[in-house]
DNA sequence: TATTGTTATACTCTATAACTATA
DNA sequence: TATAGTTATAGAGTATAACAATA
């Protein structure tokens, strides 16, 4: 099968009922931070990784796979700080890296606006679904994401494409 | 299990996969439909609900699924008016509404992303999948679908959680 | 020279509320 | 009164390029 054939009906299905699931998941989600916790999303996401690597991370670190600009991490750091959730710092090894630190603030925040994740990401997403579901899923988009971040994440877009130069 | 359980740790990384999964496809997509057709997603959604409805419908009808406000619609619509590729016109029945109509520019410039969009697609997401794991994510995801659709969308956050009123 | 991070800036998108007009 | 849609406006987020400082 070439790789310039159409989707078949039952591929396209699959990317649209996908596409649908995850943008209602993450309105539904992106609410319930801002009400339960006033984070956006990829604050929320910066503090879970701050905390699961038991404090210090690089701005560099931080960004990858969150964000895709330097300048947006510094931007979102930059308001995560002035709510004290964050402390910045410069990094004793290498003067050139900032040392990114949860403060208490930070963790007490996301104990808050945890169990409300929490609840919202089960009523919406595996509520319906069955331990096999389970299953699957967690095997497919395990594969999935191997698959993806093995590629060159910047060439994702292809060069030259039948009318691109058309405009 | 009561709702107010933790995540187990399967689900959490389900979750977190799916949410990187999405991600990583939305931006390639959105990367491709930019430098290929000049469009956001949210255009190329709209163009596609367009033609699949052979022609027309009305901005209710359009915004259904695509966008959480009116006001959102009016102004990408606004957009793909202003670049040729639909137009706009009182609804005949009803005085009140507004008939959507793709151009032939409009239908030319899908034709034009569709094949880069799909190749992106299949490249990001599909490559790496068999045909029972087709069936399988294509069965999970049309349940969830369903199951989000039935309940009512603006109620996806919780109304009041421990901590809301502590900021 | 390459890398880390910030800043300035411009732009896109979204949401709320107020508004018009028709049913 | 309720519904369809637009407008004004303000705010959040993002990306690019130029920049400073360190490796």
């Amino acid at each position: 099968m070439a790789e310039t054939d159409a989707l078949d009906p039952e591929q396209l299905g699959v990317y649209f009922a996908l596409k649908e699931v995850v943008s209602l998941l993450q309105h539904g989600v992106e609410q319930q931070l801002r009400a339960g916790g006033d984070l956006s999303y990829v604050q929320f996401q910066l503090l879970v990784r701050l905390v699961d690597a038991e404090g210090q991370l690089t701005m560099t670190d931080l960004a990858d796979g969150v964000v895709y600009s330097r300048s947006g991490l510094t931007y979102q750091a930059g308001l995560l700080e002035k709510a004290g959730l964050i402390t910045r710092s410069t990094c004793p090894d290498d003067e050139r890296a900032t040392r990114v630190t949860v403060t208490d603030a930070g963790r007490a925040r996301l104990a808050e606006v945890l169990p409300g994740h929490i609840q919202v990401v089960r009523r919406l997403l595996f509520a319906p679904l069955a331990q096999n579901d389970l299953n699957a899923l967690s095997d497919i988009m395990n594969r999935v994401r191997d698959h993806m971040r093995s590629r060159p994440p910047r060439s994702a877009a292809p060069r030259k494409q039948r009318g691109d130069t058309a405009r």
